[in-house]
DNA sequence: ACCATTATTACCGTTCCGGTAGTACTGTAA
DNA sequence: TTACAGTACTACCGGAACGGTAATAATGGT
């Protein structure tokens, strides 16, 4: 049961599949396929997302108010995707969060390591 | 029993229960109820995690070779679990992951926010 | 004796993910 | 022109992970 007005307690943390989806359209709005290849590129090897994650995610994340359709493009086929206010948000905080624990990895006193 | 020369590829990215369980495991061995209760003082107001996460995940944990038992305490009821080294690997490798995230969310112009 | 805390096990619904398959349209090279 | 690769999306489904609750049992204080 979707909220009418706008949904402003977004649960952290988010699921790796929202938090590439909301990093890839904070440049600008995106269609399903552009997000799928920018995903695809800026997470490498340790994420591949295909269609049915990319636009289950999508869905879900526009039902919770963090995306919103933002126009089509050609022939009205493809739908463009841009970040509401609350998703950007949610980026910024979930970011924070993440911080937050890669700060205490080191405190913990184990280095970063690349795979 | 863990054979020490099978499979150790540890897929990324890390739910956060299992991030947080070998976050709370870096300091050393830790029964159930204690990694409870510190992943209940680090993660804070976002994450609550009841003991269907936390014992499941260990056990899934234990599966993938991520910990170990590292003996027991009080009549033997209170199981220890501490990190493998492939643990400590998973938990380096996953905070490296997630500052490259949050360095991908800075340079998109993005301050981080606090909730 | 009673209750709170400690500590674990068991169960079960929901969500999310990830893969595949299928549809349709477009550009382009043989 | 047709064949093929790429673009773009829809639909479906199984399985893992999560999250909550309840049950069990031992311990320790008042």
């Amino acid at each position: 049961m979707a909220n009418p007005t706008s949904e402003t307690t977004v649960h952290t943390p988010l699921t790796p599949a929202v938090f590439h989806i909301l990093l890839a359209l904070a440049d600008g709005p995106l269609h399903g396929y552009a997000i799928m290849q920018a995903v695809d590129e800026a997470a490498g090897p340790h994420l591949s997302m295909g269609p049915g994650t990319i636009y289950g995610s999508i869905q879900r994340m526009e039902d919770s108010g963090l995306v919103q359709e933002a126009g089509t493009a050609g022939n009205g086929k493809r739908r463009l995707y841009g970040l509401t206010r609350v998703g950007r948000q949610a980026l910024e905080m979930e970011s924070a969060r993440l911080a937050r624990l890669t700060d205490m990895v080191r405190e913990k006193g184990l280095a970063p390591r690349q795979a």
